[in-house]
DNA sequence: CCAATAGTGTCTGTGAGACAGTATAAG
DNA sequence: CTTATACTGTCTCACAGACACTATTGG
């Protein structure tokens, strides 16, 4: 029989978990950036490609393997995000920047260790303004979408010397919603289940792209129509034509008096997010 | 210096997580339905509101208060979800329900016990489908939005006996998303921080319900246009026009060949969800 | 001039908002 | 016949898709 307490102090006052029922919880964060890659002929316009920040770990478990930076959270008096932000300091020297909370992971075997459920944030920015990459262990992929149907997602992260596979299965887990599991169906190159997080938070980017601003997240302070343009087109992986998209950022831009020029083509104007 | 492993399962057979690191977790569950309420006038169709199911502590801490159904994560071998499903089936007997996983709340006090991390899930039912309550202390709680602006949300549950307001603040955090934080200004009736999960879940189902077909877990297997409206209409807390609803919800439903009679109108046909 | 991007005009079809109208049961 | 809901017809307006067209630079 439990012991009759008379108020919510006095009771505090007894209580000491048991340990038994304890875990531990990291926040890993899926950092996003567009890249630009040079094009030989002086006419055209730079590539743009999506980009990721990973780290090699140096230690067990997953020992040389790609992880996202990630860390464990203080369970005294830190919060998820706190401990999000400390990590992307440690790693960027970065503060301020997009954060969003995206997907609590927590399959029991998803850290050979120990029980570790996983808060993942995804962070955005715009990569040139990064000026100090703090830890030499970190770098940045590419991301090349080469498969996404209703079955499976097939992505390559490449930063030049590395190649990573990821190749996640979806299955329909709720008519309604079309909601669907990720389950890693390939998973050599990565730590942990960060291909899981690599693909649901590309997929919310994606989703918020068409209702929020969220790509100015992403951008300069200043870009061409163009360039903006580009961002949408590489994240959302199709093309779209020049007026209908014109019309849905109309309202959200402001044009400068600045032009960008010396492109080997018609210079463009310089705009800026309204806000 | 740590040691030196020459492999992961080296390594793993030495691990051992310190306690200092490890906390608890919980999952807790916003489970809401659509109750009827009779009219006096023979002519009217049932008035319809939203219901939550609460459940009142026996224990401390916030003894005899009320709070959601939850109950804390089993780290040895149970997902939060598997956590989730658990508590459903000890309150309400119900399994193979809608469940989505809300959002994580890690506030480091809002446990006054000791860190507690709760991942939040919403279920959604048809309540006519519930035919037992297990717990003798559940109850089905309306929901009365009072005000919902930018910011702030103000809600009144009530379950015939009991009233319990809920007061919280919203503050912008992020013009490009415009995404909030939610935090209570007025929390006396509710235990922990359920009442942020109440609005957060409450404006979840709202958003998804004109992009997805999530409404069809709240309804019946047979159900009228006119029922399937006034659904659409309490959740979204405006009144729709006839012909722009019956057009959006056109390819979604199939109409069957029985009837809805004896309202003291004319009888509308029975539909069921096309799936 | 050429190649490439910048930027605009406009047609068309879709679909939501709005309102008015007809249909039909119970009492 | 009255009342309340069931259900439909149709006008308008906003807007996305599509395509064609003009503008302007560096080389």
């Amino acid at each position: 029989m439990a012991k009759e307490y008379k108020s919510e102090d006095e009771f505090l006052k007894d209580y000491d978990i048991s340990k038994f029922d304890q875990l531990s919880m990291t926040a890993d964060i899926l950092l996003i950036s567009v890249s630009d890659h040079e094009t030989s002929n002086y006419r055209k316009t730079n590539k743009k490609t999506m980009s990721i920040l990973l780290v090699k770990r140096n230690e067990y478990p997953y020992k040389d393997k790609w992880c996202l930076p990630g860390g464990f959270l203080n369970p005294k008096n830190e919060t998820l995000e706190e401990c999000a932000m400390r990590v992307l300091k440690q790693e960027t020297n970065l503060e301020n920047i997009y954060l969003e909370q995206l997907y609590t992971f927590d399959d029991p075997k998803r850290d050979p260790r120990t029980r570790v459920v996983s808060t993942s944030y995804m962070a955005l920015i715009d990569k040139n303004k990064l000026t100090q990459m703090i830890n030499k262990n970190a770098s940045w992929f590419d991301v090349v979408l080469l498969e996404d149907n209703e079955k499976e997602v097939t992505i390559t992260l490449t930063n030049g010397v590395d190649t990573i596979h990821v190749n996640v299965k979806k299955e329909l887990r709720e008519k309604t919603t079309g909601r669907y599991t990720v389950t890693s169906l390939d998973n050599k190159d990565l730590a942990f289940d960060h291909d899981l997080v690599i693909v649901s938070g590309l997929e919310r980017l994606r989703n918020k792209l068409s209702y929020t601003d969220i790509v100015f997240n992403m951008m300069p302070e200043y870009f061409t129509l163009g360039e903006l343009q580009k961002v949408y087109e590489v994240i959302l992986n199709k093309k779209l034509l020049d007026p209908a998209f014109r019309r849905i950022i109309a309202n959200k831009v402001e044009k400068t008096d600045k032009m960008k020029t010396g492109e080997g083509h018609r210079p463009s104007a310089l705009f800026k997010y309204k806000g």
